[in-house]
DNA sequence: CCTCCGCATGAATATTTATTCACGCTTGAT
DNA sequence: ATCAAGCGTGAATAAATATTCATGCGGAGG
């Protein structure tokens, strides 16, 4: 019987601070008991269920996935950009413009950004940044060499350069291919001056942009011809390499595929971008499913953004 | 499109706020946004109602009846009690419990009580009162002389005298009649000393209880024979009385019903009710919904005490 | 091209809310 | 009956949140 009376009481209490928007103190006077009484009838208020807070997904935004993303991969954060169609096109798009945004939103006073060229939503997150006067990066860090043939290398070292200057940063460019013939040439490039010096600033990068490459073929032509042969990408499926950040292959579970093709690379290693205080990895597309999936097993990155179709194909993977 | 990003935001900072339990600060550490903005965006997220509050009344509680009820007739306070049955019993119980949280929730030292003898649901409420030890009440004020033949008199006091040694208070009583023969001798009365004292202190009370009487024969038989003639009554009916409250009689919008009558009754005036800061009125039962109502529109009572279906009828009336 | 206005932002601050603390009541065991 | 443990309370205080203020950006209109 004082259940029902307590009850009662914790109702319209709820019902004046929620509906009525008065502050604690004036229902401590309404009410005569003190404000901390109050805040505690507040919090049992919620405690039992009478109080219940729904959040309401405005259309074109996805929560849901989002929080399925996360407490799957144990990730800390997830975007899944609105996107109309399941075409290459609409969803490197769509995550284009989140990119850009969340770029535009997080950056901070001498941040170092590092980004892996070559990647279809990078250049589109390029596209859609608005230049941002307010805070002023250090540098942006190319994080993976150009690739071969020069008139590619033309397109990283841009990449690299409309970014920093989007920003207003200093560009620091990877003056190589990305792929070298053999772990001596790598390491020989290493050893140039030009490319040590943009090496060695890795371990300063405070935020990273990376793509997230798939196995099979991409519209960019990435491994084929420029990159690696076919047999090299054959051997690296067989290994149970399921996709690639800045051409380092790893495995379903997110194991960097180490061997000679890993020394054959010019860019950051998966290890060196464990270090990196947060990896933002932007993927999206049905090939890129499982390739994904693997990167946020090894927790390679700490941010995911991708599309809504993508997102609905991770969440639903066993 | 950018809105869409912006609603993203919206969303995700209200699911972590509402469901997540994140404090404000920690959610502007991890979006790398300031606490500021954190907090606008809350704001936000209520205006554009992405976060919704709902309140869900548990059983026994009828929060609608009390703000449909607090509105329609502009009441500061309306408690419903739960209550199985329409009956009297059932209901003169249900608010006598009501009535006695909402006394020991709400008194405060050195508060100065009145009480309106003669009300069935008010010696419920003495029933259900907890003895209190925490504060100390000034005093307990009797409002309406007893009723005329000396044992009903004693039923008045002992009302009085129980609640004030509940409440830790000193009973003071109003020796008299509650209805006299004439104004004349009502005059006389209330030049007694004992008497005089006791409506001297009305202008005291912080906080009066006061049953609500109904026109219609009641079960205590307050009117016939002690107080009022038949006749009397009658003629009430006829000037447009509704009900009572401590014997002054009033009309369906709450305006006394002055006159020889009036001047007859020793207790307090419906202008000294008025002006105790707290007046709690506490009746029940279908016969009443008129009288409650008069009441109501006269803005005679500040908190109301009922049962959930006479607040139905109440809530209903046109 | 420049200037002014409106808007958004973060730092500082004011306000509001939650928690701690000390105390008194109740309860249940001895 | 007496005492200790546990709960609930309000006052004081700590913590969290909302608002103010000053500043800088972007766009409209000279």
């Amino acid at each position: 019987m004082s259940r029902t009376n307590e009850l009662r009481m914790i109702t319209r209490v709820a019902q004046m601070y929620h509906l009525e928007g008065l502050k604690q103190s004036d229902i401590s006077e309404v009410l005569r008991i003190s404000q901390a009484s109050v805040s505690r009838l507040l919090k049992r208020a919620e405690a039992e269920g009478i109080v219940r807070v729904s959040i309401v997904a405005p259309s074109g935004t996805y929560p849901d996935l989002e929080s399925a993303i996360r407490e799957k991969f144990g990730i800390s954060e997830v975007i899944v950009a609105d996107c109309r169609e399941d075409n290459d096109d609409a969803v490197f798009s769509a995550i284009g413009v989140a990119a850009a945004h969340l770029l535009e939103q997080t950056l901070e006073d001498g941040d170092v950004i590092g980004v892996s060229s070559w990647s279809a939503t990078l250049q589109q997150m390029l596209d859609n940044i608005h230049p941002i006067k307010r805070v002023r990066a250090e540098r942006v860090i190319q994080l993976l060499g150009g690739i071969g043939v020069p008139s590619a290398q033309i397109h990283a070292t841009q990449l690299t350069t409309r970014l920093a200057h989007l920003i207003n940063g200093e560009p620091q460019l990877l003056p190589a291919p990305c792929v070298t013939g053999s772990p001596e040439s790598k390491r020989i490039l290493v050893s140039d001056p030009h490319v040590k010096a943009t090496v060695d600033q890795f371990k300063r990068v405070t935020t990273a942009f990376v793509g997230i490459g798939a196995m099979a073929p991409s519209q960019n032509l990435i491994y084929s011809g420029n990159t690696f042969t076919q047999a090299e990408l054959e051997e690296l499926a067989r290994r149970g390499a399921v996709g690639d950040i800045c051409l380092r292959f790893y495995t379903a579970d997110g194991e960097p595929l180490a061997g000679e093709i890993y020394e054959r690379v010019v860019g950051m290693t998966l290890e060196e971008l464990q270090a990196v205080p947060r990896v933002i990895g932007t993927a999206g597309g049905k090939r890129k499913t499982a390739s994904i999936a693997g990167a946020l097993r090894g927790k390679l990155i700490d941010v995911l953004i991708t599309d809504r179709f993508t997102a609905e194909r991770l969440s639903e993977l066993t």
